[in-house]
DNA sequence: CGTTTTTCCGTAAACGTTTACGAGAACACA
DNA sequence: TGTGTTCTCGTAAACGTTTACGGAAAAACG
């Protein structure tokens, strides 16, 4: 079933260099032999074994997508990323390149798995995302010199890589901008505890967007937690201590704010009516919860592909000759108004 | 930085075919030179490179899922399908196998790429998902007798690959049991138009149990729709133009459910008050939609991990020396009751 | 000590490609 | 006709493994 190139030169009576140049559309074969191993390819149904180019070549014709899971939830299942995977992999297939997900379990930083995928040359080059302050991968993948890209910045590596990121610190501060024009003085933020990288970028556009207001930072009004339901049920109620407690709350993530709702409503307090709620990326899950939230929603496809094609000119490999590489970009976050603030 | 295999046997002054041996544990081979050569792997930091082994052995040590975006909806995604694949990837990872995933474009029914993957062996196997009541994937491999299992059952194929399905019909009947239980007797039932199987395993359970309260099955009361938020919106009003319309609606899928929760809350109904709603399979939004939607919530996680071990055990370059194959497993679905009936 | 068995290892082919090199034929040009 | 150029193709090596085969050395056995 399995046709070679081998196949295809006997059939013909030409050679297997032959049959690749032509195959490979090289200038140095002639048009009608080219012809007639096209039109063998198609009949003896040939297409090329993989491993056999990957060989040669040196390139796998694939990349990995390094996802992890939220650390402490299994249940709440990244609705974030599949639309990004989508595009992501879309372009990928445009170009031929196939898509491995290696997925750690929740909360293990998977180093090791990042690893074996460089030292085995399973992929042509990585993908990160959950990138952290400082990101030990990227320092790693920088250092032995691999090609990756990453979802989110870092102050890790070189800043030679590629990155596409939301613009959290401007989401942070326009919540913040939104919240006061609503008349809210007292506006809590709630984040990720690790040292996740939007969780630093929103804090600092919260931050400079209550200055700028002249607004004091409270510290009693920030908070930090396990990036789950969990994290936001239990730190929650930490800000609603403060001696003067907040009137909105930011959340930096959905999970966090679906379990600091829970919170609040078991304080008796609604979200839309007596709290505004603001979350920061929006998911499936915020439009549809009760009261559904206000949050700000990124093009998470388009992303998808914008950093397939970052990533597709980072590799030597595949590097079309144009000029010079996109190396970062920050997208915007468009604020969708819903009913919890 | 890239040791290979001819590195270590240089570095040892012995020849690779040796080294190899060493590497694989074959038994004709020195436990003391073993010794050396293990070492020596270690510090030179070897790690075989995967094309290589690939086009030796004729196996990829990878497998390809093919996921397909609901048709029509793209910003809803899929959050059935991540712990699914945290399960399985795990499993995988466990035999040294990676996972590619292979995703069409929302409702491209992806023949092409599943025959893209198999002609150039890109993986060792392929797993099917949304199965259809004819599959013509299935056909496919089993015609070119490509190992595969499938996430779902079917009536195409030979019946002799690996399937894992979740018991919808039960699920079904469950259902109709619980609304009767507590006293209605006009029950809707919405599930996907297109021939998806768990859709017909729905109604079978559904209809079975109708009859055996003694309840007469009313065609004016079973729906289908596009297998998303608009499909439920759709058709959910045409099931309330019923002469005698519904006290209780059973949708066999979230997205539906919601988009039908959407058209009722038009029509001045209340889910949980006015109308009981049931939704077949589980997800997050389910939990956090107002009402708290009552569903038959799957074991995702451990599914995957089943279907890799059974999807592992068909192939033969994996399968064990142990004894018959898995074939076939229907996996029970939990009732989680909330606030929605 | 001679014979047989076992242990261990080296040789070389094979998997399916791509590609550097060189050579023959055809052609152009003077 | 002689020389140089262009087209086109075959040859063979290489990518990094695994493994069938055979042989030398060591061990076992009488």
């Amino acid at each position: 079933m399995a046709s070679s190139i081998h196949d295809l030169a006997r059939h013909l009576n030409i050679s297997i260099g032959t049959v690749s140049r032509a195959l490979n559309g090289r200038a140095d074969v002639n048009a009608d032999t080219r012809k007639r191993v096209l039109e063998a390819a198609r009949t003896l149904n040939y297409s090329p074994n993989q491993s056999g180019r990957s060989l040669r070549q040196g390139a796998t014709h694939s990349i990995a997508f390094m996802l992890q899971p939220h650390p402490g939830d299994q249940q709440y299942g990244e609705p974030f990323f599949i639309p990004f995977l989508i595009g992501l992999q879309a372009r990928l297939a445009e170009s031929g390149l196939d898509l491995i997900v290696v997925m750690g379990a929740p909360g293990d930083y998977q180093q090791e798995r990042l690893r074996r995928v460089v030292e085995t040359r399973r992929a042509d080059a990585v993908l990160l995302a959950w990138t952290r302050r400082e990101d030990e991968r990227i320092d790693y993948l920088t250092q032995v010199g691999f090609p990756f890209a990453t979802l989110g910045r870092s102050r890790s590596g070189a800043k030679s890589y590629p990155s596409l990121d939301l613009d959290f610190e401007k989401a942070g501060a326009d919540a913040v901008d939104r919240l006061v024009a609503r008349g809210h003085r007292r506006i809590a933020a709630i984040r990720p505890s690790l040292d996740l990288n939007f969780g630093y970028l929103f804090l600092a556009g919260y931050r400079k967007a209550l200055r700028r207001h002249g607004i004091e930072v409270d510290p009693e009004l920030i908070a930090s937690g396990f990036i789950n339901e969990a994290g936001g049920y239990e730190v929650t109620p930490r800000v609603m201590r403060s001696k003067d407690p907040p009137t909105a709350i930011i959340f930096n993530n959905d999970a966090m704010a679906l379990g600091g709702c829970k919170a609040l409503a078991e304080m008796g307090i609604r979200p839309g009516h007596d709290m505004a709620v603001t979350v920061i990326v929006d998911t499936p899950l915020c439009r549809y919860f009760s009261p559904a939230l206000t949050a700000f929603r990124p093009a998470l496809e388009p992303m998808g592909q914008r950093l397939a094609e970052m990533l597709l000119a980072s590799i030597p490999a595949f590097a079309g000759p144009e000029g010079p590489r996109i190396m970062r970009e920050v997208w915007p976050l468009e604020l969708v108004a819903r009913d919890s603030d």
